[in-house]
DNA sequence: ACATTCGAAAAAATCGATTTATTTTTGAGA
DNA sequence: TCTCAAAAATAAATCGATTTTTTCGAATGT
């Protein structure tokens, strides 16, 4: 049996829909910022870049308004979800209050799993760099998953899989605004402290100060993007 | 100038695209309950039936998976999104801390304007009968429509549309709830006077108040609902 | 009887071309 | 020069047919 477990006959395409693998692409391409906010996604064009039919491409776009990253308008096509400051600080404070009532639940309800799954997703991103050379930053794919799932783990526990799936969605749109706003938007504050504080206020159970160490850790990096989104594609 | 404010160039089929129209059907037909839970999407069936291609019902059940009300399975197609007391509970659990928060927010934030919508839109639903006849049940669209805005209008001033589109989706969703547990989930108790009660409460600013009301309102029929649910369509 | 393989049959996914709608350009007429 | 309308160009939407993939059932071997 040299069968792999995941469906992948190949190496290249999994037996994975072409609807789903353009999905994918364009899904990251958008939150990479390679593709620029307000850009019109015409089908031609998508089409002849992917080699396929039209069909797979508009379905995907379709798909990734979900997401909220592609906008579509009716009998006039989709293009890349615009930006804004406005919209930003609004995704920022909705994000904070989602996950201050999925925290607390969490702290609230969460087992020994929890707890371990926290430990370990911590311990995981605080032995990888984000950066991956020393001086230039070059972001670190690596780092970049982790710190999702260490963000996923603490609010894993609230009892809530829809509640999750609308932090997810808001994380991505997030780091989204982050790649946007450039490679300059790296403070020098040391982000392990402040994760490494939330984890054992989380660990505690003390929900006030998880919270607002969560939030202000959510609000110091917002605050610093913020007046960064304005200047660019005021489009 | 006989032209209505919407596109509408003829009567029947506005400047909608094939897929908006499709879209809306088959939204409708789920939430109504036309389409039972689980049932198998074939593009074949759908695409006969609405007479059309494959291209418009595809991208129409693509965009319904934005809604929750359809699950996309690479591969094997579409299906109506299934039910079950714990979603269902899920559902009223999460739609409670998202509309706490919301009415908290549009109770600090709202000025006059949001005072007297939600005067208004309580007025209007309190001067429609929730059922046509008065002996058997037989639902009010209208009804539906004015008690969905009213409840929008409550926490209309929260300052997040985000927020307010995710609770949308869940006021959606728990209506499917609502009309798949059947005609016989109205109760006897007056939903008037609770949503009097929750008026007052938001209108003198009173947060906890309104909110510890509003949630009880959905809790007590949510209770209502669950264990009615468990029992249909066990697939 | 049970699991496995093979081959229809069914359904999903995709393609290439056509139709329809929107956008842009052009050119009278004011 | 400006406005408006018709024509041309562009792009979206849709169709009908083809290609893949999955599903289902019968045949085979254990």
């Amino acid at each position: 049996m040299d069968q792999k477990l995941d469906p992948a006959p190949t190496a290249d395409s999994p037996s994975l829909s072409l609807t789903s693998q353009i999905y994918q692409r364009i899904r990251s391409d958008i939150i990479v910022g390679a593709l620029e906010p307000g850009l019109k996604l015409k089908i031609e064009e998508l089409r002849q870049s992917y080699g396929t039919g039209a069909s797979p491409v508009r379905e995907a776009l379709s798909l990734l308004t979900s997401d909220r990253l592609v906008e579509r308008f009716d009998q006039r096509g989709f293009r890349v979800a615009h930006v804004s400051a406005e919209a930003f600080n609004e995704l920022l404070k909705t994000r904070c209050w989602l996950e201050d009532r999925a925290l607390r639940e969490s702290i609230a309800h969460g087992g020994k799993d929890w707890e371990e799954g926290v430990v370990l997703a911590h311990y995981r991103l605080s032995r990888t760099p984000r950066s991956k050379t020393s001086e230039a930053f070059v972001a670190n794919a690596d780092w970049e998953e982790l710190h999702r799932h260490f963000h996923m783990a603490l609010i894993s526990a609230c009892g809530s899989a829809t509640l999750m799936r609308f932090c997810e969605q808001l994380y991505d749109e997030n780091i989204r605004y982050r790649n946007l706003a450039g490679p300059s938007a790296y403070p020098k504050r040391d982000v392990n402290v402040e994760h490494e504080e939330i984890v054992a206020a989380a660990l505690d159970r003390d929900a006030d100060l998880a919270v607002s160490r969560l939030t202000a850790h959510y609000e110091t990096t917002g605050a610093f993007l913020a007046d960064r989104i304005g200047s660019s594609s005021p489009t």
